[in-house]
DNA sequence: TTCCGACAGTGGGGTCGCAAT
DNA sequence: ATTGCGACCCCACTATCGGAA
Protein backbone atom coordinates (compact mmCIF):
# COMPACT_ATOMS: atom_id res chain seq x y z
CA UNK A 1 0.00 0.00 0.00
CA UNK A 2 1.44 3.54 -0.89
CA UNK A 3 1.36 6.24 1.91
CA UNK A 4 -0.77 8.09 -0.53
CA UNK A 5 -3.56 5.84 -0.03
CA UNK A 6 -3.54 6.60 3.52
CA UNK A 7 -2.64 10.28 3.23
CA UNK A 8 -6.06 10.82 1.01
CA UNK A 9 -7.90 8.72 3.77
CA UNK A 10 -6.50 10.78 6.53
CA UNK A 11 -7.96 13.83 4.47
CA UNK A 12 -11.32 12.55 3.96
CA UNK A 13 -11.54 11.90 6.96
CA UNK A 14 -9.90 15.37 8.62
CA UNK A 15 -12.99 17.04 5.99
CA UNK A 16 -15.86 15.62 7.67
CA UNK A 17 -17.03 16.24 11.07
CA UNK A 18 -19.28 13.20 11.24
CA UNK A 19 -18.07 10.35 13.33
CA UNK A 20 -19.80 7.82 10.95
CA UNK A 21 -18.41 9.26 7.95
CA UNK A 22 -15.14 9.13 9.59
CA UNK A 23 -15.14 5.70 10.36
CA UNK A 24 -16.60 4.34 6.88
CA UNK A 25 -13.66 5.95 5.35
CA UNK A 26 -11.33 4.27 7.67
CA UNK A 27 -12.54 0.75 7.59
CA UNK A 28 -12.53 1.20 3.29
CA UNK A 29 -8.59 1.49 3.56
CA UNK A 30 -8.72 -1.07 6.62
CA UNK A 31 -10.50 -3.55 3.62
CA UNK A 32 -7.67 -2.98 1.01
CA UNK A 33 -4.90 -3.30 3.82
CA UNK A 34 -2.41 -6.18 3.58
CA UNK A 35 -2.24 -7.97 7.26
CA UNK A 36 1.75 -7.71 7.25
CA UNK A 37 1.12 -4.11 6.82
CA UNK A 38 -2.17 -3.57 9.20
CA UNK A 39 -0.13 -2.48 12.14
CA UNK A 40 1.65 0.06 10.42
CA UNK A 41 -1.85 1.62 8.34
CA UNK A 42 -3.63 1.41 11.50
CA UNK A 43 -1.36 3.22 13.80
CA UNK A 44 -0.58 5.60 11.25
CA UNK A 45 -4.60 6.73 10.88
CA UNK A 46 -4.93 6.38 15.04
CA UNK A 47 -1.87 9.68 15.06
CA UNK A 48 0.65 7.29 16.48
CA UNK A 49 4.30 6.02 15.03
CA UNK A 50 4.67 2.23 15.85
CA UNK A 51 8.39 3.46 17.03
CA UNK A 52 6.74 5.94 19.16
CA UNK A 53 9.82 7.77 19.91
CA UNK A 54 11.94 8.96 16.76
CA UNK A 55 14.05 11.78 18.29
CA UNK A 56 12.64 13.79 15.22
CA UNK A 57 10.29 16.71 16.77
CA UNK A 58 8.87 20.08 15.66
CA UNK A 59 11.97 21.49 15.36
CA UNK A 60 13.74 18.83 13.11
CA UNK A 61 11.00 19.53 10.98
CA UNK A 62 11.01 22.77 10.11
CA UNK A 63 12.72 23.44 7.18
CA UNK A 64 10.73 22.87 4.01
CA UNK A 65 11.28 20.25 1.59
CA UNK A 66 10.45 20.20 -2.23
CA UNK A 67 7.45 18.00 -2.59
CA UNK A 68 7.61 14.81 -5.44
CA UNK A 69 5.29 14.90 -7.97
CA UNK A 70 3.87 11.60 -8.30
CA UNK A 71 3.35 9.37 -5.18
CA UNK A 72 5.64 6.28 -4.85
CA UNK A 73 6.20 5.87 -1.37
CA UNK A 74 5.32 2.34 0.16
CA UNK A 75 4.07 2.43 3.56
CA UNK A 76 6.06 -0.46 4.77
CA UNK A 77 8.96 1.79 3.29
CA UNK A 78 8.53 4.77 5.16
CA UNK A 79 7.95 2.77 8.45
CA UNK A 80 11.33 1.21 7.91
CA UNK A 81 13.12 4.18 7.45
CA UNK A 82 11.48 6.00 10.56
CA UNK A 83 12.89 2.71 12.40
CA UNK A 84 16.32 3.85 11.21
CA UNK A 85 15.82 6.90 12.41
CA UNK A 86 14.95 6.10 15.76
CA UNK A 87 17.90 3.81 16.09
CA UNK A 88 20.59 6.50 15.37
CA UNK A 89 22.45 7.57 18.09
CA UNK A 90 25.78 9.05 18.75
CA UNK A 91 27.64 12.33 17.74
CA UNK A 92 25.95 13.07 14.55
CA UNK A 93 23.20 12.02 15.25
CA UNK A 94 20.52 15.00 15.13
CA UNK A 95 22.36 15.43 11.62
CA UNK A 96 22.04 12.18 10.23
CA UNK A 97 18.01 12.08 11.10
CA UNK A 98 17.45 14.92 10.14
CA UNK A 99 19.65 13.52 6.76
CA UNK A 100 16.93 10.56 6.96
CA UNK A 101 13.75 12.55 7.35
CA UNK A 102 14.37 15.02 4.80
CA UNK A 103 15.14 12.24 2.28
CA UNK A 104 11.80 10.59 3.57
CA UNK A 105 10.06 14.13 2.46
CA UNK A 106 11.58 14.95 -0.64
CA UNK A 107 10.34 11.47 -2.07
CA UNK A 108 6.66 12.72 -0.41
CA UNK A 109 4.05 14.28 -2.63
CA UNK A 110 2.61 17.51 -0.86
CA UNK A 111 -0.45 15.65 0.55
CA UNK A 112 1.79 12.90 2.07
CA UNK A 113 4.14 15.39 3.27
CA UNK A 114 1.42 16.75 5.29
CA UNK A 115 0.75 13.29 6.31
CA UNK A 116 4.16 12.93 7.33
CA UNK A 117 4.46 16.17 9.43
CA UNK A 118 1.16 15.91 11.46
CA UNK A 119 2.47 12.22 12.01
CA UNK A 120 6.00 12.76 13.07
CA UNK A 121 5.03 16.07 15.05
CA UNK A 122 2.09 14.29 17.02
CA UNK A 123 -0.42 16.67 15.19
CA UNK A 124 -2.92 15.08 12.90
CA UNK A 125 -5.59 16.83 13.66
CA UNK A 126 -8.11 14.15 11.61
CA UNK A 127 -10.53 14.40 14.21
CA UNK A 128 -9.99 10.34 14.41
CA UNK A 129 -7.59 8.78 16.69
CA UNK A 130 -7.42 5.47 18.45
CA UNK A 131 -10.97 5.59 19.20
CA UNK A 132 -12.03 5.95 15.87
CA UNK A 133 -9.43 3.32 14.65
CA UNK A 134 -10.79 1.41 16.37
CA UNK A 135 -14.47 1.53 15.40
CA UNK A 136 -13.34 1.83 11.57
CA UNK A 137 -11.41 -1.71 11.86
CA UNK A 138 -14.31 -3.38 13.44
CA UNK A 139 -16.39 -2.59 10.77
CA UNK A 140 -13.79 -3.91 8.49
CA UNK A 141 -13.86 -7.24 9.71
CA UNK A 142 -17.27 -7.16 10.70
CA UNK A 143 -16.62 -7.67 14.71
CA UNK A 144 -18.60 -5.77 17.11
CA UNK A 145 -16.69 -2.81 17.91
CA UNK A 146 -16.80 -3.30 22.19
CA UNK A 147 -15.08 -6.41 21.66
CA UNK A 148 -12.04 -5.22 19.40
CA UNK A 149 -12.24 -1.98 21.98
CA UNK A 150 -11.88 -4.52 24.58
CA UNK A 151 -8.85 -6.99 22.89
CA UNK A 152 -6.96 -3.54 22.32
CA UNK A 153 -7.30 -2.60 26.20
CA UNK A 154 -6.06 -6.21 26.84
CA UNK A 155 -3.68 -6.76 24.25
CA UNK A 156 -2.19 -3.15 24.97
CA UNK A 157 -1.62 -2.88 21.26
CA UNK A 158 -3.96 -1.63 18.42
CA UNK A 159 -1.42 -2.61 15.87
CA UNK A 160 -1.30 -6.01 17.06
CA UNK A 161 -5.11 -6.45 17.24
CA UNK A 162 -5.55 -5.48 13.82
CA UNK A 163 -3.00 -7.52 12.12
CA UNK A 164 -4.70 -10.44 13.76
CA UNK A 165 -8.22 -8.85 12.80
CA UNK A 166 -7.08 -8.66 9.15
CA UNK A 167 -5.32 -12.04 8.89
CA UNK A 168 -7.84 -13.79 10.30
CA UNK A 169 -10.99 -12.19 11.21
CA UNK A 170 -12.92 -11.84 14.13
CA UNK A 171 -11.93 -15.20 15.77
CA UNK A 172 -8.66 -13.33 16.24
CA UNK A 173 -10.21 -11.89 18.71
CA UNK A 174 -9.99 -14.61 21.40
CA UNK A 175 -6.59 -14.03 21.34
CA UNK A 176 -6.53 -10.99 23.39
CA UNK A 177 -7.01 -11.95 26.81
CA UNK A 178 -5.44 -10.89 29.94
CA UNK A 179 -2.31 -12.63 30.41
CA UNK A 180 0.17 -11.73 33.42
CA UNK A 181 3.11 -10.37 31.55
CA UNK A 182 0.92 -8.58 29.18
CA UNK A 183 0.34 -4.66 30.18
CA UNK A 184 -3.25 -3.55 29.99
CA UNK A 185 -4.90 0.00 29.46
CA UNK A 186 -5.75 0.96 33.25
CA UNK A 187 -8.73 2.61 34.10
CA UNK A 188 -8.73 6.26 34.91
CA UNK A 189 -11.18 8.80 36.61
CA UNK A 190 -13.21 12.13 36.15
CA UNK A 191 -13.76 14.30 38.16
CA UNK A 192 -16.30 15.47 40.35
CA UNK A 193 -16.63 18.94 42.25
CA UNK A 194 -17.39 18.06 45.96
CA UNK A 195 -17.27 14.75 47.83
CA UNK A 196 -20.93 15.43 48.35
CA UNK A 197 -21.26 15.59 44.64
CA UNK A 198 -19.06 12.33 43.84
CA UNK A 199 -20.76 10.50 46.09
CA UNK A 200 -24.60 11.73 44.95
CA UNK A 201 -23.49 10.24 41.51
CA UNK A 202 -21.96 7.34 42.63
CA UNK A 203 -24.27 5.69 45.37
CA UNK A 204 -22.45 2.87 47.40
CA UNK A 205 -19.15 3.77 47.25
CA UNK A 206 -15.52 3.64 48.78
CA UNK A 207 -13.45 6.93 49.22
CA UNK A 208 -9.62 6.33 48.76
CA UNK A 209 -6.87 8.28 49.26
CA UNK A 210 -5.44 10.04 46.06
CA UNK A 211 -1.81 10.24 45.76
CA UNK A 212 -0.03 12.05 43.74
CA UNK A 213 2.77 10.28 42.31
CA UNK A 214 3.07 8.24 39.91
CA UNK A 215 0.52 5.30 38.39
CA UNK A 216 2.06 1.73 37.73
CA UNK A 217 0.97 -1.36 37.04
CA UNK A 218 2.74 -4.57 38.54
CA UNK A 219 2.69 -7.61 36.60
CA UNK A 220 4.63 -10.73 39.12
CA UNK A 221 4.78 -14.43 37.90
CA UNK A 222 6.48 -16.40 40.67
CA UNK A 223 9.79 -14.35 40.90
CA UNK A 224 9.83 -12.18 37.81
CA UNK A 225 8.31 -8.95 38.26
CA UNK A 226 7.35 -6.22 35.38
CA UNK A 227 6.41 -2.88 36.23
CA UNK A 228 4.45 -0.57 33.26
CA UNK A 229 3.88 2.95 33.52
CA UNK A 230 0.00 4.36 32.29
CA UNK A 231 0.75 4.71 28.73
CA UNK A 232 2.70 1.17 28.95
CA UNK A 233 6.03 1.87 28.46
CA UNK A 234 8.02 -0.64 30.89
CA UNK A 235 10.15 1.32 33.69
CA UNK A 236 10.93 -2.11 35.95
CA UNK A 237 14.58 -1.35 35.92
CA UNK A 238 14.18 1.75 37.54
CA UNK A 239 11.73 0.83 40.85
CA UNK A 240 13.70 -1.61 42.54
CA UNK A 241 11.36 -1.04 45.47
CA UNK A 242 8.56 -2.45 43.74
CA UNK A 243 9.72 -4.93 42.49
CA UNK A 244 10.80 -5.94 46.14
CA UNK A 245 7.40 -5.67 47.39
CA UNK A 246 6.03 -7.13 44.84
CA UNK A 247 7.83 -10.48 45.47
CA UNK A 248 6.74 -10.11 49.02
CA UNK A 249 3.14 -9.94 48.66
CA UNK A 250 1.94 -13.47 49.64
CA UNK A 251 0.56 -14.58 45.89
CA UNK A 252 2.41 -15.99 43.15
CA UNK A 253 0.59 -14.95 40.12
CA UNK A 254 -0.47 -11.01 39.90
CA UNK A 255 -1.54 -8.05 38.21
CA UNK A 256 -1.78 -5.02 40.13
CA UNK A 257 -2.72 -1.86 39.92
CA UNK A 258 -1.26 1.48 42.27
CA UNK A 259 1.00 4.86 42.50
CA UNK A 260 4.40 4.86 43.55
CA UNK A 261 5.52 7.79 46.02
CA UNK A 262 8.27 9.41 47.97
CA UNK A 263 7.56 10.09 51.65
CA UNK A 264 9.62 11.06 53.73
CA UNK A 265 10.66 9.86 57.19
CA UNK A 266 7.36 10.76 58.77
CA UNK A 267 5.26 9.25 56.12
CA UNK A 268 4.16 12.43 54.48
CA UNK A 269 4.48 12.81 50.72
CA UNK A 270 7.04 14.88 49.21
CA UNK A 271 6.49 17.03 46.18
CA UNK A 272 5.51 15.38 42.90
CA UNK A 273 8.51 16.87 40.84
CA UNK A 274 10.55 15.30 43.21
CA UNK A 275 8.57 11.52 42.80
CA UNK A 276 8.50 12.15 39.24
CA UNK A 277 12.18 12.91 38.66
CA UNK A 278 13.24 9.93 40.76
CA UNK A 279 10.71 7.62 38.64
CA UNK A 280 12.33 9.21 35.69
CA UNK A 281 16.06 8.11 37.04
CA UNK A 282 17.70 5.73 34.31
CA UNK A 283 21.16 5.82 34.64
CA UNK A 284 22.00 5.44 38.22
CA UNK A 285 19.11 4.21 39.59
CA UNK A 286 20.94 2.41 42.94
CA UNK A 287 22.01 6.05 43.92
CA UNK A 288 18.32 7.86 43.29
CA UNK A 289 17.06 4.90 45.13
CA UNK A 290 18.97 5.49 48.16
CA UNK A 291 18.43 9.33 47.94
CA UNK A 292 14.86 9.09 47.35
CA UNK A 293 13.58 5.63 48.08
CA UNK A 294 9.84 5.08 46.87
CA UNK A 295 6.52 3.28 48.30
CA UNK A 296 4.33 1.79 46.00
CA UNK A 297 0.55 2.01 47.14
CA UNK A 298 -1.88 -0.52 45.71
CA UNK A 299 -5.44 0.04 45.44
CA UNK A 300 -6.62 -2.57 42.67
CA UNK A 301 -6.25 -6.26 41.47
CA UNK A 302 -6.67 -7.91 38.11
CA UNK A 303 -5.47 -11.01 38.28
CA UNK A 304 -4.78 -13.41 40.95
CA UNK A 305 -3.12 -16.80 40.20
CA UNK A 306 -5.36 -18.15 37.44
CA UNK A 307 -8.31 -15.53 38.09
CA UNK A 308 -9.02 -12.79 36.00
CA UNK A 309 -11.00 -10.13 38.34
CA UNK A 310 -11.40 -7.19 35.40
CA UNK A 311 -15.24 -7.87 35.87
CA UNK A 312 -15.90 -8.00 39.53
CA UNK A 313 -17.35 -5.47 41.70
CA UNK A 314 -14.79 -2.98 43.13
CA UNK A 315 -15.65 -4.48 46.55
CA UNK A 316 -14.74 -7.93 45.25
CA UNK A 317 -11.59 -7.14 43.75
CA UNK A 318 -10.46 -5.07 46.42
CA UNK A 319 -11.24 -8.27 49.43
CA UNK A 320 -8.72 -10.23 47.12
CA UNK A 321 -6.47 -7.29 47.12
CA UNK A 322 -6.44 -7.10 51.11
CA UNK A 323 -6.00 -10.83 51.05
CA UNK A 324 -2.81 -10.72 49.03
CA UNK A 325 -1.39 -7.47 50.13
CA UNK A 326 -0.23 -5.71 53.35
CA UNK A 327 -1.88 -2.94 55.20
CA UNK A 328 1.20 -0.53 54.87
CA UNK A 329 0.94 -1.55 50.87
CA UNK A 330 -2.59 -0.81 51.02
CA UNK A 331 -4.43 2.60 50.18
CA UNK A 332 -6.25 3.56 52.44
CA UNK A 333 -9.93 3.37 52.30
CA UNK A 334 -13.41 3.91 54.18
CA UNK A 335 -16.51 2.29 52.55
CA UNK A 336 -19.69 4.23 52.47
CA UNK A 337 -22.34 1.47 51.68
CA UNK A 338 -25.34 3.64 52.48
CA UNK A 339 -24.02 7.27 51.36
CA UNK A 340 -27.59 8.75 52.50
CA UNK A 341 -27.08 8.11 55.44
CA UNK A 342 -25.89 11.73 57.06
CA UNK A 343 -23.38 9.63 59.63
CA UNK A 344 -21.85 7.94 56.46
CA UNK A 345 -21.76 11.12 55.24
CA UNK A 346 -19.63 12.80 57.69
CA UNK A 347 -17.56 10.00 58.32
CA UNK A 348 -17.00 10.12 54.55
CA UNK A 349 -15.96 13.62 54.90
CA UNK A 350 -14.00 13.52 57.92
CA UNK A 351 -11.99 10.76 55.88
CA UNK A 352 -11.28 12.94 53.56
CA UNK A 353 -9.93 15.91 55.53
CA UNK A 354 -7.54 13.33 57.12
CA UNK A 355 -5.92 12.16 54.20
CA UNK A 356 -5.60 16.60 53.47
CA UNK A 357 -4.49 16.66 56.59
CA UNK A 358 -1.62 14.25 55.60
CA UNK A 359 -0.50 15.89 53.00
CA UNK A 360 -2.45 14.06 50.13
CA UNK A 361 -3.42 15.27 47.08
CA UNK A 362 -7.27 14.46 47.74
CA UNK A 363 -9.87 11.52 47.38
CA UNK A 364 -11.00 8.65 44.85
CA UNK A 365 -14.54 7.68 45.21
CA UNK A 366 -15.44 4.43 43.19
CA UNK A 367 -18.64 2.66 43.35
CA UNK A 368 -18.86 -0.23 44.86
CA UNK A 369 -20.63 -2.20 42.24
CA UNK A 370 -18.17 -1.24 39.27
CA UNK A 371 -15.98 -3.63 37.22
CA UNK A 372 -12.47 -2.34 36.22
CA UNK A 373 -13.33 -0.21 33.34
CA UNK A 374 -9.87 -1.57 31.70
CA UNK A 375 -8.26 2.26 29.27
CA UNK A 376 -11.66 4.19 29.84
CA UNK A 377 -12.54 6.96 31.85
CA UNK A 378 -15.28 5.58 33.44
CA UNK A 379 -18.21 7.55 35.51
CA UNK A 380 -17.51 5.34 38.32
CA UNK A 381 -13.94 6.47 39.19
CA UNK A 382 -14.38 10.16 40.50
CA UNK A 383 -11.72 12.41 41.95
CA UNK A 384 -11.46 15.27 44.39
CA UNK A 385 -9.18 17.44 44.72
CA UNK A 386 -9.74 20.72 46.90
CA UNK A 387 -9.47 23.57 44.59
CA UNK A 388 -7.75 27.04 44.98
CA UNK A 389 -8.50 30.51 43.17
CA UNK A 390 -6.65 33.79 42.37
CA UNK A 391 -7.87 37.18 40.72
CA UNK A 392 -4.80 37.56 38.06
CA UNK A 393 -3.75 40.00 35.00
CA UNK A 394 -3.28 39.67 31.75
CA UNK A 395 0.13 39.97 30.88
CA UNK A 396 0.02 38.71 27.54
CA UNK A 397 -1.73 36.01 25.25
CA UNK A 398 -0.36 33.92 22.74
CA UNK A 399 -2.20 33.11 18.85
CA UNK A 400 -4.10 29.60 19.26
CA UNK A 401 -4.12 26.84 16.97
CA UNK A 402 -6.06 24.17 15.15
CA UNK A 403 -9.43 25.39 15.61
CA UNK A 404 -8.42 28.06 18.11
CA UNK A 405 -6.56 30.14 14.96
CA UNK A 406 -7.47 33.39 14.84
CA UNK A 407 -7.94 33.41 18.67
CA UNK A 408 -5.91 34.75 21.49
CA UNK A 409 -5.90 31.77 23.76
CA UNK A 410 -2.93 31.19 26.24
CA UNK A 411 -3.09 33.84 28.64
CA UNK A 412 0.16 34.87 30.87
CA UNK A 413 -0.98 35.43 34.17
CA UNK A 414 0.76 38.01 36.47
CA UNK A 415 0.28 38.70 40.18
CA UNK A 416 0.72 42.21 41.81
CA UNK A 417 3.86 43.48 43.41
CA UNK A 418 4.21 46.03 45.70
CA UNK A 419 5.46 48.74 43.20
CA UNK A 420 2.15 48.58 40.82
CA UNK A 421 4.13 46.32 38.37
CA UNK A 422 3.57 42.40 38.06
CA UNK A 423 5.02 39.01 38.22
CA UNK A 424 4.18 36.43 35.81
CA UNK A 425 2.99 33.16 37.53
CA UNK A 426 2.04 30.99 34.64
CA UNK A 427 -0.08 30.69 31.40
CA UNK A 428 -3.11 29.29 30.93
CA UNK A 429 -5.45 28.05 27.95
CA UNK A 430 -7.69 26.22 29.71
CA UNK A 431 -11.86 27.05 30.71
CA UNK A 432 -12.29 29.26 28.03
CA UNK A 433 -15.63 28.96 26.00
CA UNK A 434 -15.79 29.57 22.25
CA UNK A 435 -17.90 32.79 23.58
CA UNK A 436 -14.52 33.71 25.32
CA UNK A 437 -12.58 33.32 23.09
CA UNK A 438 -14.47 35.38 20.65
CA UNK A 439 -14.68 38.02 23.58
CA UNK A 440 -11.17 38.00 25.01
CA UNK A 441 -9.46 38.27 21.59
CA UNK A 442 -11.31 41.41 20.69
CA UNK A 443 -11.23 43.14 24.46
CA UNK A 444 -7.03 42.00 24.40
CA UNK A 445 -6.22 43.64 20.86
CA UNK A 446 -7.83 46.80 21.97
CA UNK A 447 -5.37 46.35 25.10
CA UNK A 448 -2.53 45.31 22.70
CA UNK A 449 0.95 47.29 22.90
CA UNK A 450 2.78 44.58 20.53
CA UNK A 451 2.31 41.69 18.44
CA UNK A 452 5.21 39.41 17.15
CA UNK A 453 2.77 36.95 15.38
CA UNK A 454 3.21 34.32 17.94
CA UNK A 455 2.64 36.52 21.42
CA UNK A 456 0.49 39.95 22.24
CA UNK A 457 1.37 41.85 24.89
CA UNK A 458 -1.05 43.93 26.63
CA UNK A 459 -1.61 46.70 29.30
CA UNK A 460 -2.51 44.97 32.15
CA UNK A 461 -5.54 45.51 32.85
CA UNK A 462 -7.66 42.40 32.14
CA UNK A 463 -8.28 40.40 35.38
CA UNK A 464 -9.22 36.66 35.46
CA UNK A 465 -10.22 34.68 37.59
CA UNK A 466 -7.99 31.22 37.62
CA UNK A 467 -8.81 27.80 39.28
CA UNK A 468 -5.82 26.04 40.47
CA UNK A 469 -4.78 22.81 42.37
CA UNK A 470 -1.39 24.39 44.09
CA UNK A 471 1.67 25.97 43.37
CA UNK A 472 5.19 23.95 42.05
CA UNK A 473 8.44 24.99 42.24
CA UNK A 474 9.51 26.53 38.84
CA UNK A 475 12.90 27.63 37.85
CA UNK A 476 11.36 29.38 34.81
CA UNK A 477 8.79 31.91 36.71
CA UNK A 478 10.32 35.11 38.47
CA UNK A 479 8.36 34.13 41.50
CA UNK A 480 9.64 30.81 42.01
CA UNK A 481 6.87 29.18 41.80
CA UNK A 482 4.05 28.39 39.20
CA UNK A 483 0.60 27.86 39.12
CA UNK A 484 -0.14 23.69 39.10
CA UNK A 485 -3.47 23.14 36.40
CA UNK A 486 -4.26 26.64 36.18
CA UNK A 487 -7.66 26.89 34.42
CA UNK A 488 -9.89 30.40 33.78
CA UNK A 489 -13.15 30.28 36.20
CA UNK A 490 -14.17 33.77 34.47
CA UNK A 491 -13.50 37.48 33.57
CA UNK A 492 -13.57 39.76 36.85
CA UNK A 493 -13.95 43.12 34.68
CA UNK A 494 -15.75 44.43 37.60
CA UNK A 495 -12.35 44.22 39.07
CA UNK A 496 -9.75 46.66 38.15
CA UNK A 497 -6.08 45.64 37.80
CA UNK A 498 -4.81 47.17 41.14
CA UNK A 499 -7.28 45.11 42.68
CA UNK A 500 -5.85 41.64 41.34
CA UNK A 501 -4.15 39.44 44.03
CA UNK A 502 -0.44 40.26 44.85
CA UNK A 503 2.83 38.06 44.21
CA UNK A 504 2.66 38.17 48.79
CA UNK A 505 -0.22 36.55 48.41
CA UNK A 506 0.54 33.50 46.19
CA UNK A 507 3.50 32.92 47.82
CA UNK A 508 1.78 32.30 51.27
CA UNK A 509 0.28 29.71 49.56
CA UNK A 510 3.04 27.56 49.90
CA UNK A 511 2.88 25.04 52.58
CA UNK A 512 -0.53 25.07 52.62
C1' DT B 1 -36.74 15.02 22.11
C1' DT B 2 -33.30 15.52 25.40
C1' DC B 3 -29.47 13.72 27.84
C1' DC B 4 -25.10 11.95 28.38
C1' DG B 5 -20.88 8.98 27.33
C1' DA B 6 -16.94 8.81 24.61
C1' DC B 7 -13.67 11.27 21.81
C1' DA B 8 -10.71 14.61 20.06
C1' DG B 9 -8.45 18.87 20.54
C1' DT B 10 -5.83 22.53 22.93
C1' DG B 11 -2.29 23.16 25.16
C1' DG B 12 0.09 23.83 30.66
C1' DG B 13 4.83 22.80 33.82
C1' DG B 14 8.53 19.77 35.29
C1' DT B 15 12.17 16.37 34.70
C1' DC B 16 15.42 13.32 32.55
C1' DG B 17 18.86 12.12 29.01
C1' DC B 18 21.10 13.03 24.81
C1' DA B 19 23.47 15.76 21.44
C1' DA B 20 25.05 20.14 20.09
C1' DT B 21 27.26 24.38 21.31
C1' DA C 1 29.47 23.37 31.45
C1' DT C 2 25.38 24.95 29.40
C1' DT C 3 21.56 24.84 26.25
C1' DG C 4 18.04 23.00 23.13
C1' DC C 5 15.26 19.28 22.08
C1' DG C 6 12.40 15.18 22.45
C1' DA C 7 9.88 12.22 25.32
C1' DC C 8 6.91 11.37 28.98
C1' DC C 9 5.19 12.13 33.66
C1' DC C 10 1.32 14.78 35.86
C1' DC C 11 -3.19 17.17 33.90
C1' DA C 12 -8.37 20.47 33.04
C1' DC C 13 -11.52 21.66 30.29
C1' DT C 14 -14.83 22.43 25.99
C1' DA C 15 -17.07 20.98 21.69
C1' DT C 16 -19.13 17.52 19.16
C1' DC C 17 -21.42 13.33 17.56
C1' DG C 18 -24.56 9.83 18.07
C1' DG C 19 -26.63 6.28 20.83
C1' DA C 20 -29.40 5.83 25.19
C1' DA C 21 -33.17 7.22 27.82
Amino acid sequence: MLLADVARTSRQVAATSARSEKIAALARLFRRTEPAEAAVVITYLAGKLPQRRTGVGWSTLRQPQKPAAEPRLAVLDVDETLTRVAAVSGTGATAARKRLVSGLLSAATKEEQGFLLGLIGGELRQGALEGLAVEGLAEAVGAPAAEVRRAVMLGGSLGAVAEALLARGPEALADFRLEVGRPVLPMLAQSAKDLDEAMDRLGPCAVEEKLDGIRVQVHRDGADVRIYTRTLDEITERLPEVVTAARELAVDRAILDGEVISLDAEGRPRPFQETSGRVGSRLDVAGASAALPLSPVFFDLLVVDDRDLLDLPTHERHAELARITPGPRRVRRLVAGDPADPETRRAAREFAADVLARGHEGVLVKALEAPYGAGRRGASWLKVKPVHTLDLVVLAAEWGHGRRTGKLSNLHLGARKPDGTYLMLGKTFKGLTDAMLEWQTEVLLGLAVSDDGWVVRVRPELVVEVAFDGLQRSSRYPAGVTLRFARVLRYREDKPADQADTVETVLALRGA
